[in-house]
DNA sequence: AGACAAAATGTGAAGGTTCACATGCCGCCT
DNA sequence: AGGCGGCATGTGAACCTTCACATTTTGTCT
């Protein structure tokens, strides 16, 4: 090494000549193809150790058309929810084999979805998971373009016929509703995320189901954007416009925390005066003050299923078969207490 | 499509067909090669266009010796730290063209490294970041391995001479206990996070120098893993040990906030009795209670400064000169305070 | 007008693997 | 003993690009 030019790259045929074998032998050791004498695999593998070979991945995609490489194109990964999925995929794929190919698009996309597409079919992906959790990103658009590369939508619509994998937020919502009804509260106000993320709408259905089954109507919605300065300026909102409320469900728990402080800060009490709830449970979140009650969202279980949905529907495209749903649990701490 | 078997994929020379050019002008085109005739260049174009022709990456791989792909690898992304630094550098790559190889290795890594750096290697990257936060990972056996290959640091020990780039922790580090130090405060106790991050390592020396210029050595110094649940036990047997100390240096935000509850739970009020501080400048340290004095760290311009650095060096592997460093910036809050 | 350089385009080979098929060998059945 | 099926291995072509070089066209200078 360090010859001058870049060290020729050790090949399958170097392999193959040293072992005293063709370069098909070594192409079969390698892909586990069964017939191979023990003793000829054996030998073969000592030496692909002994010349740190490794198989090249382009020529290998370029003659058997397919990467084993996945894509997986998220936007809004500055958020915990996204970004703890995203981890949880890329995770689940590598114990599956799989390389990930990772495309961010940023939420504000412009046609930045179009030409990431298009980088991620010239590298001819096996298959896509798309985290869909904002609804411009129309993931029509994305399956045309993929042309018939199998592909699993995360976080996607609440009740979607595609092959998809989502917590199911709306049992989220309703529990949290249910919550703070069974310790007595009625007048209950909403901090909402975005109306163009799907779990937004669907938590926020969740809860108002949720009321509704009691009777009861929200006080007051207000939005948030997910971070924290927005849920303070929601919840202040919301003390200002004078809504007489002991109830705040909030849609994640940086939006809560903001909240949180808002209230504080406009002398009311968590939980003496107003009961909050939030969603996701972050590390952080049992140590706010006070340690929240919030809906706990299993990210790596939807990691896991996403891939295994994925790998099916590769094995088998007629494989789809609707939408998979997670539980999610409610976490009960000490931002709720019953009506005083 | 949908035409029984895989749909042939469009090639070159379909394109080179169509528009009456040779595959190697539409090679050139697609390239950017100077000398194609301007009217050449938009028949090709358009025709690529209208076939929706997209180069296959690898056989350009394969036969150009190049992927314009880099590789990024991490470790314990599920910290704030290193998942910014990883979302800024992949944005950086993109903005810079190239497509973004992802090991996580999680981090007890065992063998992974290995088997990751396998994994990256037989894609033929032009080069690869690390994010070497944590000491176990022995960057020079990634060095060896990837033979050559460029390679950046980011976050690695203060002072390496090996191609990197870090947020300056050290001058944080003295930042924050300057800041004590000018509030009054003269008990000084230390949370720093796990000593196998070079950053916590960077951190203490920071405190230590800054309380050392003033005459002062630490109160007490815990050791916390980064999260809030490590910070509270670690301020608990701060507390429980009778240590009288009026400020508290903590290694990140996550390890403060559960400090900060701890220390109300044990009856101290922040920061009437006890001042603290923290690092990171996470999106909801603003709203704790109180909102948190911390160094805020520039990630973004970590990731755009190690990409700059490593296009550098893919452009000319002799660039390579040493450390960069990226200051950081104290951000005062209300959980510091002057010493009653 | 002729010659020569530069621009524009084309040709053959190579890159490292997999696929489809062909071959050689052994054991077993009737 | 002849033949046949299965295992183990080898051969040629294909995958889609880029590279190095060859060739043709265009333009310019004297």
């Amino acid at each position: 090494m360090a010859e001058g030019g870049r060290a020729r790259r050790v090949t399958m045929l170097d392999v193959a000549e040293a072992a005293g074998v063709s370069y098909q032998t070594v192409s079969r050791v390698i892909n586990h193809h069964p017939s191979v004498k023990p003793e000829t695999r054996a030998r073969v593998l000592d030496l692909i150790k002994q010349l740190n070979y490794r198989p090249d991945r382009a020529a290998r995609s370029l003659a058997a058309h397919r990467s084993w490489t996945l894509a997986v194109i998220s936007c809004g990964i500055e958020f915990y929810g996204p970004m703890q999925m995203l981890i949880n995929i890329e995770h689940s794929a590598r114990e599956a084999g799989y390389d990930v190919l990772n495309a961010n698009l940023g939420l504000h996309q412009g046609n930045s979805l179009h030409s990431a597409l298009d980088r991620l079919f010239s590298w001819r992906v096996d298959g896509a998971l798309l985290i869909a959790s904002v609804a411009a990103q129309s993931a029509e658009h994305v399956i045309a373009q993929l042309s018939g590369t199998p592909l699993i939508l995360i976080d996607t619509a609440y009740g979607s016929s595609a092959p998809s994998v989502i917590i199911d937020q709306h049992a989220g919502g309703v529990a949290a509703a249910r919550h703070l009804i069974d310790l007595g509260h009625r007048e209950i106000a909403l901090i909402c995320g975005p109306v163009d993320w799907y779990g937004a709408l669907t938590r926020r259905e969740g809860w108002v189901a949720g009321l509704r089954d009691a009777g009861i109507a929200p006080a007051l919605i207000e939005m948030g954007d997910w971070t924290p300065a927005s849920g303070y300026q929601a919840a202040a909102r919301i003390v200002d416009a004078g809504a007489r409320c002991t109830g705040l469900l909030v849609g994640n728990d940086a939006m809560a925390l903001g909240a949180i402080s808002a209230l504080k800060a406009r002398g009311l009490a968590v939980p003496g005066d107003v009961s909050v709830t939030g969603f996701d449970d972050m590390p952080e979140s049992a140590y706010f003050d006070p340690p929240l009650t919030t809906v706990a969202q299993d990210f790596s279980a939807l990691g896991r299923q996403g891939m295994a949905y994925l790998i099916e529907l590769i094995g088998d495209p007629e494989a789809a078969n609707g939408q998979r749903l997670i539980p999610p649990r409610l976490v009960v701490r000490a931002s709720t207490a019953a009506r005083a």
